[in-house]
DNA sequence: CTTGACATAGAACGAATGTTCCGATAGAAT
DNA sequence: ATTCTATCGGAACATTCGTTCTATGTCAAG
């Protein structure tokens, strides 16, 4: 057998378990495995089975009865090991007012003002809050009305970060990618078929978070 | 026994089943729960077993070994309900080719070809295959280069939805919203400042999916 | 004190289950 | 053709494991 490769029977071998052992809340046994397969001798199964486990799809006990145990690799790829973060929704966010940011770091929120998302779509998890997007002034951005942004406090950004920014004189919040042009700052916006903004000075700048991730739900 | 009540060894078994469940990935067997909570009698620990069946805290299977299952109220307190989708990325979205569709629908796939999605983010769990937005040609859809977009298979579509569809006579790919009008299709895009196109003749789409999810990744 | 429900022990039994061994088959390599 | 390896099938065997039965102890109610 190519290594890393799996023949149809332990195909459905490693299906047949998953299934199981998620219905049951026990692994099946081998003879119960055979049944499923359509084997007839326990030791083709247990031939097979230790074949899923030279494969790292599988662990097992010696004499154990139903000692079978999925490998993190298996359990990852069946979506039941990795976990949900909860971000607190803090508000909403409009061209024309400063970001809502987090008031306190409170972990107690209600499910409601909580939007979940996996820790595989995240780099940190360390001061996080959402916002949803109001109203079509962020399409620069590619940011739609009903978007959800979420957002890091960190006053850090490093080039070609996406942030969001409170411009001083004019009043706005926007989302831009910010780059560093000597004394001056650069805005570019996401969408490649408009103008940046060049900053003069930075210090009209407020940047209130980095942009990590954005979820846009149709239905 | 008070009803509702667990002595002090029921305790500690649920609390061994639950530990030895979750190290081990199947459920203790008699004889193993005895030896853990110090009951020297199979028949003692079998019997409390049955009273925690009776209390609601596991279900039991006659005549298979480690058959104990644990109940949902007592699973869900572990933590072990996982909500969590993984989706397959089937591969990449261009304007000039198709959307290519999932080839099976094997729900063993590696972790490096898929992308995870609370399910609190999903409306629903079936048909779901993921592709990854190549170029900027979708810009008009409020898509990026690199966005992950999650379709539906499903060639039914309401109006407004968000639908992937391959233009036979432009031979082009491109997401839209899509609306009925008359005999006529308007397909919409969703930045706001772009003007619809209007299908004349709907035999000139093939609607491939909708779209369900978009996912944008900084970093 | 007696009774009865509840809990515990220990042992024995039989069914469920993993392990091992022998032989057969097929295909690739020599 | 021969050898080697991977896979398969069947059967016997050894252990694990759930079940059951009997005996004992505890404790509150009658």
């Amino acid at each position: 057998m190519v290594k890393g490769k799996l023949s149809e029977r332990q195909r459905r071998m490693v299906e047949f378990i998953e299934r199981f052992t998620v219905d049951s809340g026990y692994p099946p046994s081998i003879r119960e495995i055979g049944k499923n397969v359509g084997i007839s001798s326990t030791s083709v199964v247990n031939y097979n089975l230790n074949r899923l486990v030279d494969e790292g799809y599988l662990a097992r006990d010696k004499n154990v009865s139903r000692g079978i145990r999925m490998t993190k690799k298996l359990l990852k790829s069946v979506g039941r090991l990795s976990d949900v973060i909860r971000i607190r929704k803090v508000g909403r966010i409009f061209a024309s007012e400063p970001v809502p940011l987090p008031s306190t770091d409170s972990p107690i929120f209600s499910t409601d003002e909580a939007i979940e998302i996996s820790r595989d779509l995240l780099s940190t998890t360390e001061g996080l809050f959402a916002l949803e997007v109001k109203g079509d002034s962020m399409i620069d951005a590619m940011v739609n009305d009903g978007d959800v942004v979420v957002m890091q406090r960190e006053p850090e950004w490093r080039n070609g970060d996406m942030v969001a920014v409170w411009l001083k004189d004019k009043e706005e919040t926007t989302l831009k990618h910010i780059y560093r042009q000597g004394r001056k700052v650069r805005l570019q916006p996401a969408n490649p078929t408009m103008q940046p903004i060049i900053i003069d000075n930075p210090e009209n700048l407020e940047i209130q978070g980095k942009v990590v991730l954005v979820v846009r739900q149709l239905n």
